[in-house]
DNA sequence: CTATAATGCGAGCTATCACTCGCTTTTTCT
DNA sequence: AGAAAAAGCGAGTGATAGCTCGCATTATAG
């Protein structure tokens, strides 16, 4: 009754060998796009990387898309990991607390693997599955305006969720410029104005003004 | 002597029947790009849409790169025309005044030709001589600036490069979301509401608080 | 130990795409 | 009108990338 046609099924990964290739590939993945670019991220090239042949790359990965997919899977979940800690750490606090802990994420989490972030921000076209490059923004966003939600009695009448649209647009685009293009012209200095200026900002939009 | 081997020079245009080749041509490729996308646009396919032949292409256009270049440097002239008019405009006045007409003329460059500016945006692999698909920020950041030194009796005391840095990247950030995300959810009122939120939230950084 | 499934291999097929080249048609110049 | 330059043509070429398939190797089961 062994009907499982071994060709068909592209996926599953059910001992500890196949495991450890899946993640070589998704590993070499990374490292193709970050050294050598979107471009040269052929499938053969990232086998070749990765130490392994195409035959196996296809067992698991359906093409390449899939392989760049799960990259950017994986570095969603860190930043997502950090946002939502830092999410409940704030969530008893006062407004401007935690907008200032919210920017300074905002900033550590675009820093958690500048040139794969550069990649994927600015070499990856955003089609098919992989529409959703930056996925977490549709996560971030009910969390905000959760935050927002019960602080309600802090701030101007506004609308909800057009306060929380502002927000998440000005920090993470704040964010993303400072981390993608200022480089590594970041001096500690620098960051505690950037934080102290974008919290400003921010606070003054959503605080009610004595 | 007529020694001008007319296979090698790829680029001029000088009668007028090659002048509308080339017209042809970019008006081709950002129609392909909208309606098929960045990966569907093929020379040959541009040069069919562009009723023209792939050679007639290859004369003027060393290849599909220079073809996307010519479209989004088209598309940036026309929103730095609307820009560029708006801070002449503004350049005598208060800053309230200045961000709302600001806020409001980056919404409305953004919605110049939103399929093109989404395709550019999200499709375009930032690589080459497409490196800076974005390239007017940094013609805008200048402009920004000289506004807000001119100002700088109405302002806080704030680094004016940090200032123009923050202001240009959110007000950006919210007018580029808007347009794209938000698809053509975008009633009159709404767009009201967020330029006053977003002027708000730009003056507030700003202007010296009372 | 043998059988069966799981995993791994990589030469090679197919499709596609950027680009060329020899030639024709149109325009300009005299 | 004739010649020469400019513009246009499109079948064809070479390269490359994605992906398959038959077979080899390694692990698990009986």
């Amino acid at each position: 009754m062994a009907r499982k046609p071994p060709t068909k099924p592209r996926k599953n990964a059910s001992q500890e060998r196949s495991r450890a290739t899946v993640d070589a590939l998704v590993e070499a993945t990374a490292r193709v796009l970050v050294r050598e670019g979107f471009e040269k991220a052929s499938t053969n090239r990232i086998a070749e990387v990765a130490g392994v042949s195409v035959g196996s790359l296809y067992q698991y990965f359906p093409g390449k898309e899939a392989l760049v997919a799960a990259v950017i899977e994986r570095h969603n979940q860190e930043i997502m990991g950090l946002v939502r800690a830092a999410f409940t750490e704030v969530a008893d606090m006062p407004i401007e607390t935690a907008v200032r802990e919210l920017v300074t994420v905002a900033i550590e989490a675009h820093r958690i693997d500048p040139k794969l972030h550069h990649v994927l921000a600015e070499q990856i076209p955003r089609t098919g599955q992989l529409k959703d490059v930056e996925a977490f923004n549709r996560e971030v966003h009910p969390l905000v305006r959760a935050y927002l939600e019960s602080r309600r009695k802090e701030m101007r009448k506004i609308d909800p969720g057009l306060a929380t649209f502002i927000c998440v647009s000005a920090i993470e685009a704040v964010a993303h410029n400072t981390v993608l293009n200022q480089a590594e012209m970041l001096s500690d200095r620098m960051v505690r104005m950037l934080v102290d200026e974008t919290t400003r900002m921010v606070v003054g939009l959503l605080r009610r003004t004595a």
